[in-house]
DNA sequence: GTAATTGCAAACGCTTTGCAGCGCC
DNA sequence: GGCGCTGCAAAGCGTTTGCAATTAC
């Protein structure tokens, strides 16, 4: 499983980040929330809720409500970026990440693609009242898997 | 609100793609099928499962499960696009549309622009092991609304 | 000390499922 | 006439909410 590569340096400067987005809105410095903060960093590269709890649960005692309230801190300090790819649930992902997502219609398997040179063109686009953070492409189609036995129906490999 | 602009030949094709692929799978062609196809072509440019049912209901009798299962053909067969734009609930489109998402990330609203450049620009990728049908692009910002009053929590509208 | 935060469990809302009866082919 | 489809109601499941206990500041 592709994992995110994130050096200590980057992690330190992600710590901080957060650190001043909390102290800057008058809110506390739980210990869980820097919890959640370095196991999200340790997650691959897209994660859900889920897969956060499960990874933290035996390591410390947290509630899923405390993930989604801190995930959601995380994405508006933009250190991560939720998508929603399926119905099923939300995914996240490092801000720093560009990448498209290669989403199969047959079976739902998400794959990562570079999306630098994507993102570099979006960003130059300018739309009349309104100020834009970021941009995500999702690119739906068959996966190699699917286009060989196209009527089968098969399951998703995240 | 904006509605898509579906006219009569266009109706009568889709009508037919439909009936065509329907019979193609060994499917039955049911009137609650072409109903729920019909009022599909007459919704605003994005909606969802409780709008479509919402206004077939008066009309017609037919029940939540059918519009889910139809408009599930709908979008097997090409005619509709299925996009999951926030967690609450996926919306559809009309897939000859080729517009951008901009999406507000402090209140929800989504606008759509056209997006028949950015739309042909993605068009000439190609992706090992993957074959294209469409893409989807969402940008996230901040509407103008919110860029007035950034603090304030708005509700969503579309 | 005290107000924010946490954990727990229940509530919520969209979607899916099971099944008896109906109706298209 | 048989089998696929429909409608209904219940179940499923990720997420949100309410509240008492805890704890950062």
């Amino acid at each position: 499983m592709r994992k995110n590569h994130v050096d200590q340096s980057l992690r330190e400067h992600l710590r901080e980040t957060f650190a001043t987005y909390i102290k800057s809105k008058n809110m506390r410095q739980t210990p869980e929330r820097f919890a959640i903060l370095d196991k999200a960093l340790e997650q691959k590269v897209h994660f859900d809720i889920d897969e956060l709890y499960k990874d933290i649960e035996g390591e410390y005692h947290v509630s899923r409500s405390t993930v989604y309230n801190t995930i959601e801190l995380l994405c508006e300090c933009n250190i991560l970026r939720k998508h929603y790819l399926n119905e099923t649930q939300a995914v996240y992902e490092l801000a720093e990440d560009k990448h498209l997502h290669l989403i199969c219609l047959q079976c739902g398997a998400v794959k990562e693609v570079d999306g630098s040179v994507v993102s570099e063109y979006l960003s130059g686009l300018k739309f009349r009242g309104f100020h834009t953070t970021f941009s995500s492409v999702n690119i739906y189609g068959l996966c190699s898997a699917c286009s060989r036995k196209p009527r089968k129906t098969q399951k998703p490999k995240t």
